[in-house]
RNA sequence: GCGACGGUCGUCCAGUUUGGUCUAGGACAUCAGAUUGCCAAUCUGGUAACCCGGGUUCAAAUCCCGGCCGUCGCACCA
């Protein structure tokens, strides 16, 4: 039986995975949430795996920036612009709309969104428009900017904590790029939080105020977006692609012929990515990307593809898939009057690099990938498994004595303390076997090592899978190797 | 932010209608001990909760007000 979001919530909060912040007080915020110790230790590996098979493989160039930035930086993105939203709130029952929206709709007056405030007010006065809900009076209009602003120093400098976090890596690209001898197309990646003041924050992992991004900002050519050797990897590689109804499968070439996908450059990412969450157990099988409209896309965008997967609660989004074009190196290179073009060596002209994102939602991976991978196992009373990868289990291995006498307890704590600095290990010696068996496939532990009386005559232990509760005997000389090959084994 | 509904041990639920029997009960989980010795066994004992703040009352988990959080709908969603 597969899973659905109250099973999976019961779950984290039940075994560590993660839980809302500052839960002993009552007034904690929405939106706000932490890992656990299991959820940590997965988040940790997830984010290794991401290193693995998209930093390393394409050897792109990992930075850490700063949570806070200044305004101008922002200014240059253009959040300080988009991101303030105007407000119309009524003076009676705190009813509150959008609004450009609201009185275009009641109007017919076009009513741009960075249209004067004075000026919305005065259409609000011209039609007499009033509150849905009770009839009141609107006050006038206001800003609601999705940014956090804090103050820096004793002066309060006006400075934002980011809303995602690629702007570091746009404002580093000049140093980074002229320093580690880049040459185009080049990544530059980046793993940390982001914020965003969200009007409802809900469903715990899923919209956070306070969230997880891996990012990659791929620089390069634009007249060079064909021109890709490495296309060859992956050009076999299958694609779901989707206009938001059907779903169309292509490898990455046939949709580059096609036209489904623009060029080369774009194809070969969105194969790397569909690669790598194939690694992370989610189901690739329902996942697609979907081509947004041009009223879908975020304000840098030009081309977007969004990575959705299917949950219980729907299509999920986890990687926002953009090519900005040069929307970023252009403003920021114009705001801070710097020259932020590059020479790319093949014909030794000037270029300012066009970009091209991979922006993903660490948290929501998380999430997604404990709901495919949760299961209760009918034939075993219901069990309940987290069928997570080995490299992605928070716990690898458990350590089991069959019991605690006749020198098997003794035995155990010394298999245990051979291999708990290398892996992740969890002994246990309380109760019945069996529940210890199923409180570590709770978990998502791929191995339990038992150590019985067998064990005591010729130094072999069983290792039970969690999956198919199959146990083999293994030598303990072998059981580092044992685990080393499971570790290794990302298909 | 608005509206509807909700909030009791780690989890799920009983108790709230009609204030007192609640020093808040059960199941599962958890901890300690006994027993068993390869798949949530059994026995004994323990830990553990009325979201927060006010008010009404002799008396509040229960009624009233405010706040916070959650679910759903609206709106929003880079």
């Amino acid at each position: 039986m597969v899973a659905n979001y109250d099973e999976v919530m019961k779950l984290a909060l039940e075994r560590g995975f993660y839980f809302p912040s500052c839960e002993i007080y009552a007034d904690a915020p929405a939106g706000f949430w932490e890992y656990g110790p299991t959820g940590v230790n997965m988040k940790n590996k997830f984010v290794e795996l991401w290193r693995r098979e998209l930093v390393r493989r394409d050897g792109m160039m990992e930075i850490d920036g700063c949570q806070i930035m200044s305004k101008s930086v922002f200014v240059a993105s253009g959040h300080i612009g988009n991101f303030t939203d105007p407000i119309l709130r009524c003076t009676k029952c705190n009813s509150t709309f959008r609004a450009d929206r609201y009185v275009t709709e009641k109007t017919g007056e076009n009513v741009p969104e960075r249209m004067a405030d004075e000026e919305i007010n005065a259409l609000v006065k011209k039609y007499n428009l009033r509150c849905p809900n009770c009839k009141s009076e609107f006050g006038g209009v206001s800003r609601f900017n999705m940014m956090f602003r804090v103050g820096i120093g004793p002066a309060a400098e006006e400075a934002y904590l980011r809303p995602e976090t690629c702007q570091t890596i746009f404002v580093d690209f000049a140093r980074v790029f002229k320093t580690m001898r880049g040459r185009l197309p080049l990544g530059v990646a980046q793993v940390g939080k982001s914020f965003r003041n969200e009007i409802a924050p809900r469903q715990s992992l899923l919209r956070l105020r306070e969230f997880y991004q891996a990012e990659i900002e791929v620089f390069c050519n634009p007249s060079r977006l064909d021109e890709l050797p490495k296309f060859e990897e992956i050009k076999d590689t299958i694609l779901r692609l989707s206009d938001g109804s059907s779903i169309t499968e292509a490898t990455a070439e046939e949709a580059v012929r096609k036209g489904l996908i623009p060029n080369k450059l774009v194809a070969y990412y969105l194969a790397l990515l569909i690669e790598f969450y194939d690694k992370t157990g989610v189901d690739v099988r329902r996942s697609r990307y979907r081509r947004l409209s041009d009223d879908e896309k975020a304000f840098y965008a030009s081309i977007a593809f969004d990575f959705e997967v299917e949950t219980s609660i729907g299509w999920l989004e986890l990687v926002a898939c953009n090519y900005r074009s040069d929307y970023d190196l252009k403003g920021h290179g114009t705001t801070s009057k710097q020259n932020l073009e590059v020479v790319d060596p093949t014909d030794q002209t000037k270029v300012l690099p066009h970009v091209f994102e991979l922006s993903m939602g660490i948290d929501r991976s998380i999430y997604t990938i404990l709901e495919h991978c949760y299961y209760e196992d009918e034939k075993h009373d219901d069990r309940v498994v987290l069928g997570l990868k080995p490299y992605l289990a928070p716990v690898l291995v458990g350590i089991l004595p069959l019991m605690t006498k006749d020198g098997l307890g003794e035995k155990a704590r010394k298999i245990h303390s051979d291999l708990k600095l290398d892996f992740d290990t969890f002994y246990d010696e309380s109760g019945s076997i069996g529940r210890r068996y199923r409180r570590l496939e709770e978990v998502g532990a791929p191995f339990a090592i038992t150590i019985d009386q067998t064990t005591m005559q010729d130094d072999t232990v069983t290792v039970r899978h969690r999956d198919t509760m199959q146990q083999e005997r293994v030598k303990t000389s072998e059981l580092r190797q044992y685990m080393n090959n499971a570790l290794a084994a990302r298909n």
